[in-house]
DNA sequence: GGCAATTATGTGCGCAGCGCACATATCGTC
DNA sequence: GACGATATGTGCGCTGCGCACATAATTGCC
C-alpha cells in the first residue's frame, strides 16, 4: 500500500520537476544547476566559489563554470572578500530580476497542479508535506541542498530551517 | 496561501527528482531520459523509435543515440517490424531485469520520504496526489510522459490511464 | 502501374553542462 | 619563514542532446 502512494507520489515529483526545469530553461537559457545557482546567490551574503559548489553538489570545476556562465550573462559579480583567496559572489541588479522571474515562473508552474483541490484539501495537502520534509535533511548541507530552488518569499514556518542567508559559517566543509 | 503550498510542493518535487535520478545513476550508469526509456520499453508492446521519441519527448536523432546506447549495453535489441522502415524494440532479458531493479530501487528511494507519515496521513496524501493527477495530462500523449518512470506493478485504480501497454495505436501524432 | 508526398530511420556536426587532473595563489600554524 | 591546508582557475574529455541532412519504405493519387 505504501508502494501505491510512494508511486504516485514518484509522479507528481516528476511532473513537479520537469515544469520546473522547464520554465527555468524560458527565463534563464541555462540549464543543470544554474537556475538553483541564481536562488542561492540571491540571498546576497556573497558566497565563496566553494560555499556554492557545496550546497549545490557540484564538483569545483562545475561550479567555476557556471559562475562564468552568469558572469557573462551578467547577472553575476566576483568581489574580493576579505580572505583574498575566495571570490565573494553577487547579483546584479539584472541577475536579481532575472532571479525574481525564475522563482515567480516556478510558483506559476506549480500552482495548476494545486488548483484541482479544494482550499481544505491543499492545506492538508501543505501540512503532510510540511510534515514529510521537516523529518528530511539531518545536516544543514542537506537542507541547503533540498531548498536550492526554495522561494523563501512565500515560505512561512519552514520546515527545515538551514537558514543560511546571511551568515557566512552555516554551510561547513 | 496556495503560494506556499506550491513552494512546499516544489520542494518535494525536486527532492523526489534528486532521489529518483540518483538512484537510476547508481543503477543504469546512464542519466537522462535513459531509464525512462528503459521502464517504457518494458511494456513489451515493440514500439518503434519514434512513438518513443513522442513518450519521452526527445528529438528523432536524440532518440536513435538513446537506442544505441541501450542496444551497446545489451539491454536493448532492434527488431524489424511488420512496417519496414519501423524498428521494433524489445528489451532483451538482461534489459528486462535492469528495469526490475531501477523500478525497485525507484520505490526504495521515494519511501523515506513517506514513513514519517502515519497510515492514514499516508492514505490522505495518495487520495490528494491522485485528486491532481487525475486533473492533468489531456492527451494520451501528455500521460504517457508522465507516466515515464510509473512502476505499473504498483499502480492500481491508476489516476491517468494512457495505458499505451499492448497496444501500438495509442500514441499518436 | 508509376510517381510524388509522407513517414521512419540513421549520420555528421556542434553545443551545453559537468567531472578529473593539474597548476596557482593565499591563509594558518609551527 | 617554511609547509600543509584551503580556494580558485584551466586543459581536457565525456555524456546527453538538437539541428540539418541523407536514405529507405509506405501511402496516396492519377
Amino acid at each position: 500500500m505504501i508502494d501505491r502512494t510512494a508511486n504516485l507520489l514518484g509522479v507528481v515529483g516528476l511532473a513537479v520537476a520537469d515544469r520546473i526545469e522547464q520554465t527555468a530553461r524560458e527565463i534563464l537559457s541555462h540549464s543543470g544547476e544554474t537556475p538553483a545557482a541564481l536562488v542561492v546567490l540571491g540571498y546576497g551574503f556573497g558566497p565563496s566559489n566553494d560555499q556554492l559548489r557545496r550546497i549545490l553538489r557540484l564538483s569545483h570545476p562545475g561550479t567555476v563554470r557556471l559562475v562564468d556562465r552568469l558572469v557573462a550573462d551578467g547577472l553575476l559579480e566576483r568581489q574580493r572578500g576579505n580572505d583574498k583567496r575566495a571570490v565573494a559572489l553577487f547579483l546584479t541588479k539584472k541577475g536579481m530580476e532575472t532571479r525574481h522571474s525564475l522563482l515567480k515562473g516556478r510558483l506559476a508552474a506549480i500552482r495548476p497542479l494545486l488548483e484541482p483541490l479544494a482550499e481544505h484539501e491543499q492545506d492538508t495537502l501543505a501540512a503532510l508535506l510540511h510534515k514529510m520534509l521537516s523529518s528530511m535533511g539531518a545536516d544543514d548541507q542537506q537542507r541547503c541542498n533540498l531548498c536550492r530552488l526554495c522561494d523563501d518569499s512565500v515560505c512561512s514556518d519552514c520546515p527545515i530551517p538551514a537558514d543560511f542567508r546571511g551568515r557566512k559559517d552555516t554551510v561547513h566543509s
